[in-house]
DNA sequence: TCGGTCCCTGAACGCATGTCCAGACATTAG
DNA sequence: CTAATGTCTGGACATGCGTTCAGGGACCGA
């Protein structure tokens, strides 16, 4: 095995790293289809036609190709999310961004949300730890959200009365649960992420500033 | 084996009765405790001092089991939340109820929710449908609320500019993530469940009904 | 006492998995 | 040419799983 640590290393050659972004891509997409429990090596592998030891060569073993997996997915979902918040003035505004960028992106990947949901959902060591989420564990985003929500609050941007943790576990969960419904023909993800904007804009938005018709609160932007 | 269909079938003598009813509360608690994955029959079977063969002569198999296990907390919740929310009046009353009803029972039987998540979680067939659900799947859940959501708009109860689908899944999704933050010292499922009873009915209520002052609507019923 | 039914164990089986390894092949350096 | 290095295969191996089965007690009626 030529890498065995966890934080990725200097890749040796050209074919070394394109091979490993080769097999990174081979394993979110066959979590993706078939599911974690069903992702094996072999399937992995077979997918871009190598045998399952060559995974072996380029990874330690199966737990750090997942990492690099889940690494990839979420670095890939900030770069895409950040921007999009920050361009916001300080305000409810930022909420809804929040919201639509983080179900636009899963709009535009798919199979990397399904993917990261499977890995999430099968990850669980014996004593419920997460395995495979070392410096940015997705429980972590609860508590980043909750503590901007915090803040926001603080400013006066947002209205007092409710738990910003609570409120962030809500928002999570709303988001966190489209990759179950992308297979369903009823479900719009483009109706949703407005619809959830304004659901969570109405629950949070300071009472001054919601006089606005309700429509325009609920439709939200067009994106 | 004895009992080869899922319909539960005229359980023969007293002893047997009894041990499937144990090796059925013995399956929930070694789910909830250890995961899906890693609840072998061997494992369920140790709990309560039995080989994992006994089971197989009890049920026709591990399939038959779990389903037996989500017969059971399906039964109970069902037991729980209905008397529940038939008692209040038709309107906005009635979806506080059920949240607040939904989110009593899991605190009253965390175990069960926890099982109940594991099991939904990874009893997913090859082609992504569920396997352990016969009448009653659980996303069968989000339609009927979707329904009920749907009927109460149609009788002016509700504000009309929501979508009753979306509505029901966001508010599923707060329901069904508490499972998650049961072992969190953090989480206060009272606090919860009033909070999110509060921003749902913020978000559903219609307008001219809510004018009361927000800590009331938000702070909602003690139970 | 004898036979039958119920309850239960322990082992064997087939299957799928992740890891490990001996060796093949190609390319490059000396 | 020879040696070394990078890349890759195919198979062996141990592990854990669900299922199945032969058999052994316990109990009970005849």
């Amino acid at each position: 095995m030529r890498s065995g640590t966890d934080t990725p290393q200097l890749e040796r050659t050209f074919t070394e790293a394109g091979r490993r972004a080769q097999i990174v891509q081979a394993a979110i997409d066959t979590i993706a289809e078939v599911g974690f429990a069903r992702a094996s090596l072999a399937r992995i592998g077979e997918r871009i036609g190598i045998s399952k030891g060559l995974i072996g060569y380029h990874f330690a073993g199966k737990d750090e190709l997942i990492r690099q997996a889940v690494s990839e997915i979420l670095e890939q979902g900030k770069a895409y999310m950040i921007p999009r918040i920050l361009a916001e003035p300080p305000g409810p505004g930022m909420l809804r961004a929040y919201i639509q960028s983080n179900l636009g992106f899963m709009r535009e990947h798919p199979s990397y949300m399904l993917a990261i949901a499977e890995i999430k959902r099968n990850g669980l060591t014996a004593d419920g730890r997460q395995r495979f989420y070392g410096v940015a564990d997705m429980d972590g985003f609860v508590r980043e959200l909750a503590g901007s929500l915090s803040s926001l609050q603080a400013d006066g941007h947002l209205r007092m009365d409710f738990d910003p943790y609570v409120m962030a576990i809500a928002i999570r969960a709303a988001i966190d649960v489209v990759p179950r419904h992308l297979l369903d023909p009823d479900f719009d993800i483009e109706i949703y992420a407005s619809q959830i904007a304004g659901v969570f804009d109405l629950a949070t938005r300071p009472e001054e500033t919601s006089r606005e018709p309700a429509d325009r609160v609920l439709e939200g932007t067009a994106s």
